[in-house]
DNA sequence: GCGGATCAC
DNA sequence: TATGGTGATCCGC
């Protein structure tokens, strides 16, 4: 026999590939394409850290196996699996068929502005940004370009590769016409990125005599027309440039799921593949299978969450980003390394400068800051101290953060932050405006988070990821939009298509009642509808902001959202996340 | 509350 | 000549 290679090596040869190989299919012969890359990376000290993680994983799996092997002994497999089975009726039993829910997203956004702004680049590889890659073309994807590579890599595998730079303020001016069109489907529409949203046509459809699958079409139409962008559409999961749906019913989506790869589902990233890989499971299908296995590591894999990736039940809910929902602001610079104190010191000054700068402009002030290096080796420490009073001002930043700094060094080290957390609305104290009049409204604190509850709740961020097919993500089919604090209880009855009130909230009180601002209908009480139009309000007003400009002492902010409706909690957007522990 | 890890985009 | 930035969540302590 032939020594085999080392577990961790193919391992290793995948994670340097980058994070989003997996999920973009267009390379033919991607194992090529990951040898070139493991290649061109050997001997840095990228690379010797990126082995370090690897092999701390191979270590975690194996502990994970070594405990399975010993918990699994004397137990009945087979009433492990009718347990299973149980709850997967009770999930059915829940699942609500009648929302559509549509996932759009813009094929290679950044690149297709770049093309629309210079046609030369039509038919061309390029890649996007600067250092490190932001997005390619479909012809640089074809030979294994991907985002997050960084450019002399790229240029291994492409090296005919035109770089052209990043403009975020013109994707966000594309982003912004693009996001409009959407919002007239779906008022609620949530954007997901610049070049992404969720959308819940089931009103406009009903309302237009529109199918599904024909509305979209109109979407996509409209907004090709009107920006240029050819975008994609997930009634279900979905290929380039098409649209897709999946069928309306529990047999057709449990068949789409069966060979569909876990590292498709949201909160699964290459770390959960890997784990779930070493326990037989590759795809949703595979759930079903090893549901036994499954349940015996509940706690390290998060049975529910598997089982309805399995089902193919994610959230049908789609509400707008909401202000008061943000955590953290922080800023963070990427620099050759750096071993001098002082030059460290200047370098977190103007990182606490900058920090200031997106407080002053966004209007948060934090009572934690958290520091965060990343040294010469690429290993990443975080230090924080809570003070007892709010702040955003550079002084303050810096002099809390220099001494948070200052206790570490001496050090060598490639990347500075500061992130402010436990954050205060400076724009929340105004007695004026519209805000006056729904003071009260909607001010209870978010409901305790349930991990088991599939919700996703994605905010606006800045990079685009370039994948090629859209994952079977969360809003693909309607899931129950009625999370049920309790875990699942016996003795639930089989009945399809009906959707439960949530716990605890009565419907006396509410009726029908029309928005005057959005003319939606709504079923609530008055204090339900006051909410509903602070937030209706508060949207128009943000809208009109972003097109004006920062305009120093904002006017009128939302207060905390309230849905219109019965009452939704908003549970953990993370239902798949499988936690680690040793 | 802190620090590490993971994930999405 | 050499691997990003922002924000969120969860776990163990």
């Amino acid at each position: 026999m032939a020594p085999s290679k080392p577990p961790e090596a193919d391992s290793l040869v995948k994670r340097l590939a980058g994070p989003s190989t997996n999920k973009a299919g267009l390379a033919q012969d991607q194992s090529e394409i990951n040898r070139i890359i493991a290649e061109a990376s050997k001997g840095s000290k990228f690379y010797e850290n990126e082995k370090r993680k690897d092999e701390e994983l191979t270590a975690r799996i194996n502990r994970l196996l070594e405990k399975r092997d010993s918990v699994i002994k004397g137990v009945d497999l087979a009433r492990l699996e009718k347990a299973a089975d149980q709850i997967l009726i009770d999930m059915e039993a829940r699942r609500d068929l009648t929302q559509i829910i549509v996932h759009v997203d813009a094929d290679a956004f950044y690149a297709s502005v770049e093309v629309m702004d210079n046609p030369d680049l039509k038919g061309k590889g390029f890649g996007v940004g600067g250092g490190v890659l932001t997005t390619a073309s479909y012809e640089a994807r074809k030979c294994g370009v991907r985002s997050a590579m960084p450019m002399h890599i790229a240029k291994k595998l492409y090296p005919e590769l035109i770089i052209v730079p990043c403009r975020f303020s013109r994707y966000s001016e594309v982003s912004k016409s693009l996001m409009s069109i959407l919002r007239r489907y779906d008022p609620t529409m949530n954007p997901a990125g610049f070049d992404e949203a969720y959308l819940n046509i089931t009103q406009y459809c009903s309302e237009h005599e529109l199918g599904a699958e024909e509305c979209v079409q109109v979407i996509r139409d409209e907004v090709h027309k009107e920006t240029g962008l050819t975008i994609s559409a997930g009634i279900a999961p979905n290929k380039p440039s098409g649209q897709f749906m999946l069928p309306f019913d529990r047999k057709g989506i449990v068949a789409f799921m069966k060979d569909l790869s876990v590292r498709k589902v949201p909160g699964i990233g290459r770390v959960n593949e890997r784990i779930l890989e070493a326990i037989g499971v590759k795809t949703c299908g595979d759930i079903y299978t090893q549901r036994a296995v499954i349940t015996l590591l509940d706690h390290e894999l998060g049975l529910h969450g598997l089982l309805h990736a399995h089902l193919g039940i994610g959230s049908n809910v789609v509400e707008p980003h909401i202000r008061e929902e943000r955590k953290s602001v922080g800023v963070e610079r990427t620099f050759r390394a750096v071993g001098d104190s002082s030059k460290l010191m200047e370098i977190l000054e103007n990182i606490a400068e900058s920090l200031e700068e997106d407080c002053e402009q966004t209007g948060w002030a934090g009572k934690t800051l958290t520091l965060k290096y990343k040294l010469h080796t690429y290993e990443v420490f975080t230090r924080a101290r809570s003070l007892n009073r709010y702040i955003r001002s550079k002084e303050d930043i810096f002099s809390i953060g220099s001494e948070l700094l200052r206790k570490e060094l001496p050090l060598t080290v490639r990347l500075l932050g500061l992130r402010l957390t436990h954050l205060k609305d400076l724009r929340d104290k105004g007695d004026r405006g519209i805000k006056r009049f729904f003071k009260d409204i909607g001010d209870q604190p978010p409901s305790k988070r349930n991990r088991l509850n599939d919700e996703d709740a994605p905010s606006g961020t800045l990079m685009e990821d370039d994948v090629e097919e859209i994952p079977m993500d969360q809003a693909v089919v309607s899931a129950n939009g009625t999370p049920n604090p309790s875990p699942s209880r016996e003795g639930q009855r089989f009945s399809p298509n009906v959707k439960d009130p949530p716990e605890g909230q009565q419907l006396e009180g509410r009726e029908r009642l029309i928005c005057p601002v959005c003319s939606t209908s709504l079923l609530t009480d008055n204090d339900g509808l006051n909410a509903h139009m602070d937030y209706c309000l508060s949207r128009g007003t943000i809208a009109e902001l972003a097109t004006l400009g920062s305009q120093g002492d904002g006017p009128i902010t939302p207060n905390k959202k309230v849905p219109c409706g019965p009452a939704k909690s908003r549970p953990a957007p993370n239902p798949f996340l499988l936690s680690k522990r040793k």
